[in-house]
DNA sequence: CTTGTTGCAAAGGATTTGCACGGCT
DNA sequence: AGCCGTGCAAATCCTTTGCAACAAG
């Protein structure tokens, strides 16, 4: 059993909620695909196992991922959200090209320890952070240049 | 005339559009109010002074003004989108109050160059950038330790 | 058994769009 | 005159919820 299936586990048992063969797919078909998936997305990709799986079952699955804070959701400027898994992994922020999309999770400790600094600074104790940086990556802009 | 309301008056005749009374009511109580506002807030806003303004007007001038490059949409983490109004002002960045919900304006010139620094170090050409901290604020702090 | 969970469909909320009319330019 | 913009309502898109049947603990 995978990492984070286990910690849902623990979470479902520890809350006195049940561990179903639903949960288990999606959980698990969540955390071995691509990153930032939306709901939609996931429930396709889950559907391709298991055509019986609800839409309205993925939501309160995710919903519920998050509040275990195994996933986060993220707005990316589109109209529908995305969720991110959290494995164990540290917090990161992400670095998305405006032109292909493509969305690189970065993470420096440097800006962490300023935007601590600026709560403080502002008298707030702070609890977290969303950061996004928009650009253009290095293959879109070698494509600019031969344009 | 405000200068917001001159900068917009110029991209519509820039652009060939046209300008009405509803988007210049509409423009003027943007930049008037409070910041942040949803699209229905800034429609109740409206109405106040013009029952006969269609919420599609609003919605449809508010992206009007993201596209002159006067406002920018924002998501906060509730359903609906908000929209802050540019100004001429200098780029900020928010500090949100998770428990009443303040949300305060900030800017830090060093989180600034750290975040060209991380985009030059993965080669991208930043283009622009969102952070959201979260956190609590001093007031709210002070009436924790009360409880 | 008891209570949480599921799929479905309906409900809800936010945003967009088709359309006929009205008003700039 | 020609075309853009408007309000309205319908349409869409995303998400949530009520419900009866079902299944986990």
């Amino acid at each position: 059993m995978s990492e984070p299936l286990r910690r849902f586990a623990a979470y479902i048992t520890e809350h006195g909620l049940k561990n179903t063969p639903q949960r288990r797919r999606i959980v698990e078909v969540f955390f071995k695909s691509g990153k930032h998936l939306t709901t939609e997305e996931l429930g396709t990709l889950v559907r391709t196992q298991d055509k019986s799986i609800g839409q309205a079952t993925v939501y309160r699955t995710l919903k519920l991922l998050c509040r275990a804070g195994l996933a986060k959701e993220q707005h990316f400027g589109e109209l529908s959200a995305r969720y991110e898994p959290l494995d164990n992994e540290a917090h990161h922020d992400h670095l998305i090209c405006t032109v292909c999309g493509r969305n690189v999770e970065i993470l420096d400790a440097g800006i962490e320890t300023k935007q601590e600094e600026v709560a403080k600074r502002n008298g707030f104790m702070l609890t977290s952070h969303r950061m996004i940086l928009y650009g253009i990556c290095p293959e879109c802009l070698e494509k600019k240049d031969d344009a």
